[in-house]
DNA sequence: TATTAAATAAGAACTATTATTGTTTAGAAT
DNA sequence: ATTCTAAACAATAATAGTTCTTATTTAATA
């Protein structure tokens, strides 16, 4: 969220704080949930219309990699991300493709994978994708 | 697995039985884990040269139609194939991209569930994305 | 203010995938 | 067995999403 964090994080890794990276950023957060790079491109040519869709997509890298943002691993075709940084989980609509925040404690997983993984991997965290049809989808008529 | 299986489902549909599907499938078992379809392409070529690449996409696409495989949600770019259609979960390094099958039974899960989306949503399955840093990634000196 | 490494805009290039079209073929009907 | 026809195919053009290249601009530092 704020802006004194990202300038932060940029700074701690030798990283320019730009007019254009703070746009992109607050796009992405008024752009509905999951955006795409075409997504947050529109919205910051509102503002900022000389930006490139090209800095668009190096920017999105970059926050990706200093864990402002994340990509949501959800979608066929086109990347997806994703603002919320916490934990969560996703629901999936095989109909339309909308993608659902699923905001439940699943203390389970957390809990059994350490010892599962263990010793083959280093298990950094677990999300849960819910496949199904979306109400939209199931009840069309409406 | 079965030809015979596949058969059906294709008759079933009124699809026909032909050739390129039988070796698309074939290949979809022989190649590694979670295949692209250019890995699909090149392991059918071996066999049937003449096979366009167009024609693994449009098959692929009739095998997860007629649920023969799925699409294994796990991979940024380009889409990964998954032949087991049986309830399992993945690990996916954030290294090197690998994608591993997890098989637990996490039975938390399928138990909540159905109260919790119930109202929302039809759910249809669910599965895990375990993210982290593989063997490989983690010990590079070997 | 001058310096410089990092970031940007513009657009070409690339990769994965889908669409189009004319030809072939599996399977059904004779 | 031969004919028929919708479906599938090969070839390849087209599109979508993303990355790369290069010349120019700029944030941050001295
Ligand atoms: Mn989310
Ligand atoms: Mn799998
Ligand atoms: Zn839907
Ligand atoms: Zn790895």
């Amino acid at each position: 969220m704020s802006l004194t964090d990202l300038e932060s994080k940029l700074r701690d890794r030798s990283l320019k704080c730009t007019p254009q990276r703070l746009e992109i950023l607050k796009a992405l957060h008024e752009a509905p949930a999951h955006p795409s790079a075409d997504t947050v491109y529109r919205i910051v040519q509102g503002r900022f219309p000389s930006v490139s869709l090209a800095t668009v997509y190096k920017t999105l890298d970059t926050l990706v990699e200093i864990g402002e943002i994340r990509i949501a691993l959800v979608s066929e075709g086109k990347t997806l991300y994703d603002t919320r940084m916490s934990n969560h989980h996703h629901f999936l609509c095989r109909c339309c493709g909308h993608v659902e925040d699923v905001d439940i404690q699943l203390d389970c997983m957390e809990n059994c994978l350490p010892q599962v993984m263990g010793k083959y991997h280093q298990v950094e965290r677990s999300e849960v994708v819910f496949h199904g049809v979306c109400q939209k989808c199931f009840q069309p008529e409406i």
